[in-house]
DNA sequence: TGTACATCAGTGAACGCGCGTTCACTGATGTAC
DNA sequence: TGTACATCAGTGAACGCGCGTTCACTGATGTAC
């Protein structure tokens, strides 16, 4: 049974993407390693010939999931706050929770997460920071970084609450508004 | 064994709060019944006289902590935006987990949670929401809410990521400038 | 008011279940000659 | 290049553990007479 080590590599792979999709759409804790491998189409055993623990894969997933959805909106938004901002605070991405930006979907799991997994977020924090930052470039780095800073966690803020809300008016309501109020800067 | 019924009352109080605290502190998925009812002074058996399923608990326990917390913001810093932002986006706030607001502490939780427990926190972002367009006396409502919806999200988006952050620099940062940004409308 | 009985708050062990991880095994791949 | 053996990706059952919930039991409280 036996993989090449481009089969093996490719599965590899597989695992870490599906995992970052399973945690972002049921949370950290009540995705199970067996979920996951199931997913990929293999069985559970398996998943220790490529991780040493479940902690590991968390920072992994999480962590490329973060970093591979800021390289999405760089090159389709970036330099432009009001699209990054729009795209973000979108019902779409409310609504599409296993493509979604983790920061919102397993937020207040990360805290209680090994240091791993909160270093390779806090890394996707910082470029976001940056990334948005970038959209001010007429003002000097100690003035846009702050203000990036306060957009971040409002567009993240919206998220976590549009998601909570069980009155669909209050949900809309928050990233419409969160947005109206960012894009008037 | 029986105990009277206003001990039974009392008992019942302590193991909502108790959970609050724990759940606050821990998340929701991490905290037992049997946690709740050790920190609560009982025995495990207990819990299923004053509630039918651990998911009451959580509606209730939640429900109550995020309208106790409103109570006490609202009587002590009622109506002046710039008091109720600082002492939201303080380190003494990010730190005391147990007493923290529920929304960024479990806020990604509770988006997978009964409809019991989002409907009791929706009630309380709503009145979170009212409490803040409330500093607004100048505006009509139409504008106050919208504002306070933004003012709200950023204020939980900043915790959820400052208590990320493995770098005290971030963490704190996005605390400050957060609170600068929203001071400064 | 006093007595007899039903109620029920709280105990602590047990239940079934799903979790993260381990393990012996299989057989194709990779390697040494 | 061909052969013999070691490696290891993947399998699927098993492990120990903690979870939410149930249950028989205890004995003080509440109630009916």
């Amino acid at each position: 049974m036996r993989k090449s080590k481009q089969e093996a590599a490719e599965t590899r792979k597989r695992i870490v993407d599906v995992a970052a999709r399973e945690f972002n759409k049921s949370g950290i804790d009540r995705t199970g390693v067996a979920d996951v491998m199931t997913a990929a189409g293999l069985t559970t055993g398996g998943f220790y010939k490529h991780f040493s623990s479940k902690d590991q894969l968390i920072a992994e997933a999480l962590g490329g999931a973060l970093q591979k959805s800021l390289d999405s909106v760089e090159s389709r938004r970036g330099g432009d706050l009001d699209a990054i901002v729009a795209g973000y605070l979108s019902k779409k991405h409310r609504d599409s929770l296993e493509s979604s930006c983790p920061l919102p979907s397993v937020g207040s799991e990360l805290r209680l997460s090994e240091d791993d997994a909160r270093q390779a977020i806090s890394q996707g924090i910082e470029r976001f920071i940056s990334m948005i930052a970038a959209c001010f470039p007429d003002l000097p780095p100690k003035e846009a970084k702050p203000k990036a800073r306060a957009i971040l966690s409002a567009m993240v803020g919206a998220m976590v609450l549009s998601r909570i809300a069980t009155d669909s008016k209050l949900s809309d309501r928050l990233l419409s508004d969160t947005k109206s109020f960012l894009t008037r800067i």
